[in-house]
DNA sequence: TTGGAATGTCAACAAGGCTGACATAAAATA
DNA sequence: TATTTTATGTCAGCCTTGTTGACATTCCAA
């Protein structure tokens, strides 16, 4: 048995794709994903919001003036789910909700300072980690992580999520 | 400016450690996490189980005859929440707790078979999404897919996750 | 002018986190 | 042996964030 190979030979060696490795790659998804909303979690509690109200504001603050069902479809709830969390950033002064200009049924929704403060918080926290792990994987690793997790994506995810990029840069 | 480079020019370049480039890492972690639970998450949904019940199936799978404690650091959840999800597999027959051998305080959890049916649906769900996503992207992508998901952990939790994969192979 | 789309709101419910308090059995220790 | 600590289970109650259903409002477009 010729078994005994490393993933670097690649090509053929089809190794990489045994359910022992695709169960380590869960486990890694699974405990990388704690990491990864901690330190955002931990801002957040101290200002009485969740994870629900950070998605809002990161991705009001990528697409300015988005509308409310685009960010619906973005973060995959309900209008009513949604509707909750952004009440209470309207009220707190974090998100300004403009009637739109050419549709008036549509909502515009932007960041007021206020809310621009909070987002770069959880975002420089977050990306803090983010830039740590890029750093020590090195910029090969990260072209693979990448790939991997847009290969994971569901199509119509992947499509938002590629749609994205030139938004804003 | 000679600005323009590939991160396959690796060594100095950092280019990859801009915040455009740490933003897309996070949206792609978001948005990658979603397509991760979304097969189990269906089959979960027609046995009323919820995506807890399938991390506790998981994990007692991967190490049989874990205690509750184990379980519960595993986890990152208290007692009470954890108790709830396993009190349900225990009633439902998916999950036995056997009073430990050497510490009769202890119990020592297994999947029964009927357990096993179901983690092993629920894998093998989540293990195909997994699979198809590692092929498209080939063996070194994986690599650098694990390499920073494992830096993105917190260190208590690596140690959690290195841990575990001497204990069945 | 009317139908349908976009949005908001109210009510009710469920899953699954959390804390605190308390009970029990068994091990560990004084 | 007596006491303390540990592991587990359970009850009650609270919070966030998801769900559905029903209904009102606004306003574009046929």
């Amino acid at each position: 048995m010729a078994e005994r190979a490393t993933s670097a030979m690649g090509g053929e060696n089809l190794l990489f794709l045994t359910d022992e490795q695709l169960r380590k790659g869960i486990e890694a998804m699974f405990f990388a994903y704690r990491g990864f909303t901690a330190d955002p979690d931990r801002i957040l509690e101290t200002q009485g919001y969740g994870r629900a109200h950070h998605r809002a504001l990161h991705f009001i603050n990528r697409t300015h003036g988005t509308t409310v069902n685009n960010l619906l479809s973005t973060l995959g709830v309900t209008k009513q789910s949604l509707n909750r969390v952004l009440r209470t950033l309207i009220e707190d002064g974090l998100v300004e909700s403009r009637v739109g200009r050419k549709d008036r049924r549509e909502r515009n929704l932007y960041l007021t300072e206020k809310g621009e403060v909070l987002e770069r918080a959880l975002s420089e926290a977050q990306r803090e980690r983010m830039r740590a792990a890029y750093r020590a994987a090195g910029p090969q690793a990260v072209a693979g992580f990448r790939q991997v997790l847009e290969a994971m994506m569901d199509d119509e995810i992947r499509r938002q999520y590629n749609a994205m990029r030139d938004r804003r840069t």
